[in-house]
DNA sequence: AGATCATGAATGATCGTTCACTTTGACGGC
DNA sequence: GCCGTCAAAGTGAACGATCATTCATGATCT
């Protein structure tokens, strides 16, 4: 493959983003030098530098690709579905099992951490919430529909609850490491969306 | 006050916990350093390695303090109440209030971030949320004797489930920073506990 | 040949920690 | 009551390591 081709230099970049999510997860954000990410990705330090502005830079685009991925993956999972009780399941299934396989919860808790002194992570994380509080009032709305919930329901503080709640389960996994429980933390989100959205 | 005193050796320890508490908040774990601190407390670099052994366990002496001040005072709060209602709202509003006021919520962010490197943080953060689970059967109880929810619930996917919300709740205001609505927060809680343990 | 991709040593700043040093105050002999 | 002594409290310059970033140089393509 010529070096200079799109293809070449996407290939690369992407390989930068893959060199770089393994060093912060493992180091968190400021505990990953570029010297150990470039060596994590197989390049040399400079090469970084032509790929992205700052340090800061790569994170975000870390953070970015990663979470808008998992939601649309998401979103194309619920898409052909039709029944409200299957979709809930699938997406709760979806979060904890994308959670504990791609272990990007990681990811989003060093972007917490650093959100207070950087105000385009904090939008970043804040577009995410946006999302998830855009499928918690989905599920509600169908649920009111249903006739599974009263229509008098706050839609806005009980979608706000659920997306807390799923930020919940990341912080979760953060602390649990390699020892924390996939199957515990999904039926616990179960069952209390279950009790509360009408079960 | 003579310098050898113990009230004296208490109150500069004291100073350098609230200190470093400040500059952790305002820089977060990595990002505040040591001469920063020494600045914030008012001593020099020195005498914070006279009170603690590193950096590392200021930090957790920091965390361990606050928390355990947080949780004595919700006890002592909840101790006198009989009224499960009344209990459950004491202790979303305390837990809100608390998280608003004394802003130690980026310091528990700022220990999940350092969790995975740090087994001793990652301890203190598992049986903070441990105790939250206890509060939370206890309320699950409660309401189970009240025949207010079904004896047969899932305590332990329940508890756990609340311990992710409060978190997530932790996790929001570290998100919002300045921005974030408490009222807001406390009624999605409400909204979905109450939902949940039998409204 | 010229343009672009890629390298990694060099730079200046900053970090956590140490330690030689000064200041302070409690105490025993007078 | 006074003073000399000495352990402990307190200081901050110095140290070696490491950081993010740059740039002079080389490699590879058109």
């Amino acid at each position: 493959m010529p070096r200079s081709s799109p293809a070449h230099l996407a290939e690369v970049r992407e390989r930068i983003l893959a060199g770089a999510e393994r060093a912060f997860r493992a180091g968190g954000y400021r505990g990953a030098s570029i010297p150990a990410i470039a060596a994590e990705a197989g390049v040399s330090v400079g090469l970084i530098y032509r790929y992205f502005r700052s340090k800061e830079e790569l994170f975000l685009a870390v953070c970015e690709e990663r979470t808008e991925a998992q939601m649309n993956e998401l979103a194309a999972l619920l898409g052909p579905m039709r029944d409200t009780r299957q979709r809930l399941e699938t997406a709760i299934d979806f979060f904890v099992r994308s959670l504990a396989e791609q272990g990007w919860g990681a990811i989003v808790i060093q972007a917490l951490a650093e959100a207070d002194r950087n105000p385009r992570l904090r939008d970043m994380l804040i577009r995410l919430t946006e999302q998830e509080r855009g499928f918690a009032a989905m599920f509600i709305r169908e649920a009111i529909a249903g006739g599974e919930i009263s229509p008098d329901v706050d839609i806005e503080a009980l979608s706000l609850a659920v997306a807390m709640l799923l930020h919940g389960a990341v912080a979760h996994q953060a602390e649990r490491g390699e020892a924390w429980d996939p199957d515990g933390v999904a039926r616990a989100i179960s069952v209390l969306l279950e009790r509360a959205l009408g079960g």
